[in-house]
DNA sequence: TATAATTGTTTTGTATACTAATCAATTTGG
DNA sequence: CCAAATTGATTAGTATACAAAACAATTATA
């Protein structure tokens, strides 16, 4: 039953990402690239490092995926005169009409995902993905 | 709600693969290699693309999993006779016996993840999932 | 039967994901 | 105050994921 849980979890996460690619792609970018850039909206000025804080990813691939936002001119970065490790990360003029933009592909993408759902199911369903992703953190950080 | 059901799907599924690469790493194969070995190993002498029906990848990808499999000696292929495009593939001596070890490991990982769920919630929880991604499957094939 | 279309697979190119190593700037400890 | 440890971030290396092109073998069609 775990198992199948597993898998079709995968299954699921691969058919939204999937989705998700096949309607950005005529914006050009990429999935992953507009989740950090969203964060960098809400944020302006943040580092590498904070947003890492949120987004539960591996410093080298955000490393990559800041180079290729800011390669593709969709964000800047400004170097901290305080510490001069840290870069200060913003968008650029036009990216946050993007932001915007997305949320109604987003939107187009998971309507009628739920049908056929009950808000009540969704609710409960919510809650029992909530502890087993608990569960799965807590396991991970287990020693083997 | 759906976007939130998705994030989370999102988030679950890195972290079983995480949690599985964890403790896959001693037996130096990863978990994509590992799902295509026990296709292989289920049904001796099967193809690429019959794989593929099965499995739901990119056949580009899975030709790159095959090559590293037939690299690490897990698997080996045989040029079919009667059609010389195709290959037949089976697992190399030794490998079943990974299978089986690997089942036992996956065991590991996925034990205590249904802690603070009932059979019942687990159950609906799949229920609700399915329907989920039926609709996701619903959504991908539709035209933009 | 020669050519065109199709098929099974690999290759190419780009973007994650993640570990380990590297690197420069900054703290810390003596 | 200086060497050592730490920190924020990039680079190198390997493995997916996927689109598009390439390729050889096979089948269909004129």
């Amino acid at each position: 039953m775990v198992k199948e849980m597993c898998y079709k979890l995968n299954k699921s996460s691969m058919l939204y990402k999937r989705l998700m690619s096949k309607h950005l792609e005529r914006l050009d970018i990429t999935y992953s690239q507009l989740m950090v850039l969203r964060v960098v909206n809400q944020e302006p000025g943040i580092t590498a490092k904070e947003i890492l804080l949120q987004m539960d990813t591996d410093k080298a691939t955000l490393s990559g995926v800041l180079a290729r936002l800011e390669r593709n001119n969709y964000v800047y970065r400004v170097q901290n005169d305080n510490d001069k490790r840290v870069q200060n990360i913003f968008v650029s003029d036009g990216s946050e009409e993007l932001c915007n933009e997305v949320s109604l592909i987003e939107q187009a993408c998971i309507s009628d995902l739920i049908k056929g759902i009950s808000d009540e199911e969704a609710e409960h369903f919510l809650l029992v993905l909530d502890r087993f992703i608990e569960n799965q953190v807590k396991k991970i950080e287990e020693k083997f």
